[in-house]
DNA sequence: GTCTATATACGGATAGAC
DNA sequence: GTCTATCCGTATATAGAC
């Protein structure tokens, strides 16, 4: 309505249509069974602009894997460091944030993952996972509640597996509870919105001194 | 050292190698990343037998898959499916067997699902799982516990997503955490086994009244 | 920058000898 | 049944006109 007009939304440049389709058909198809025309269709653009760009399918990969490792990691990383924050604090933070991130992007985790299977070492030097995790201030503080007896002493890697598990892998689980188990998206969602509130909860349960 | 041989590990059929093969390969890089070549490859055959056996790549694909699924659900079909056993019991079956099934076949669940995300419909029809699952004795049981006031009343799908995502998660993510954690094959082996006791617990105080 | 046409490589599959 | 050689479709990438 003003007189300043709003971008639309084709109003992207070559170069970004080109990555916002190649990181739909990346996410949803994994690398080797995604071909270039898939991303030069998704996008509308001349399949030869791919390379003009972006000079191979591998580099234009790479740059979207980077983006999204960034993009998921990010929030845990802000999570965890914060010396701010109690425990309990960080964990009702991290699920919110996580499960806002995963019901708008449901297919990161698993093509992280499943790219991750077969590139390992190439994928992983580009973010610092040490850092993220095995070094963050949520382990340090998560050994030194244990040392005050506040919580049950067992490895802070099982809490993480235990936060990563009831997370993350219902939306890797997904597609096949959809199919079969005729759950649609918005009762799907609908539950996935309830965990936001429940998951805090019961990993406090699993690591409280009984 | 008896006169009667004991059959070598080299003493397979022509086809049991390339189905060997063929599920190594298959779980490690999905089937688009395969190529019917790292099959012979890791087999040890020419690659023409594959076709002379099998058809086509599909085709073995295929027949991987159903392996593959119906070893994954049939322990979780009998476990959830036994009239006999209580909530708890069931439980510490299902969790009990996983484990074990994983630590020996850590690919398993990351093939299934990373193909499961492409293939949706055809793959998931060889497997009733609307049966193993949502009609199952678990299901049933689970409601009448929550009549009965012996457990928090939640959706059922949120147990079995705990209990997928503690069980199952971990080893999806184990390649990173090798790559990076730093954390070793039979480190890690260890934590699963400790997570053998533990999960059943956890559960437990997940679902139990306050 | 964007298009059409094409070069080039690769992978699944088969023909045909043994 | 097993091998070698090869066909042929498909997919990435590029050349070159506009």
């Amino acid at each position: 309505m003003s007189t300043k007009s709003i971008k639309s939304k084709n109003d992207f440049s070559t170069e970004e249509k080109i990555k916002n389709a190649a990181r739909i058909v990346f996410h949803k198809k994994g690398f080797a069974a995604t071909r270039t025309r898939d991303i030069s269709e998704e996008s509308g653009i001349n399949l030869a602009l791919l390379n003009y760009y972006f000079r191979s399918k591998e580099n234009l990969f790479n740059i979207i894997m980077l983006e999204s490792l960034q993009g998921f990691f990010q929030s845990m990383s802000s999570a965890f460091n914060d010396e701010t924050s109690s425990l309990e604090n960080k964990i009702e933070i991290l699920v919110n944030n996580y499960i806002d991130l995963l019901i708008e992007n449901p297919d990161i985790p698993i093509f992280i993952l499943s790219e991750l299977r077969t590139n390992p070492k190439e994928l992983i030097s580009k973010i610092d996972i040490k850092k993220v995790l095995l070094k963050s201030y949520f382990f340090k503080q998560f050994q030194s509640y244990v040392k005050a007896g506040k919580i049950t002493p067992i490895h802070p890697m099982h809490i993480m597996m235990n936060l990563a598990g009831m997370i993350v892998f219902p939306f890797i689980m997904s597609p096949g509870l959809k199919e079969i188990g005729g759950i649609k998206q918005d009762e799907f969602n609908k539950l996935m919105l309830q965990r936001k509130a429940m998951i805090p909860k019961w990993i406090q349960a699993i690591i409280k001194v009984k």
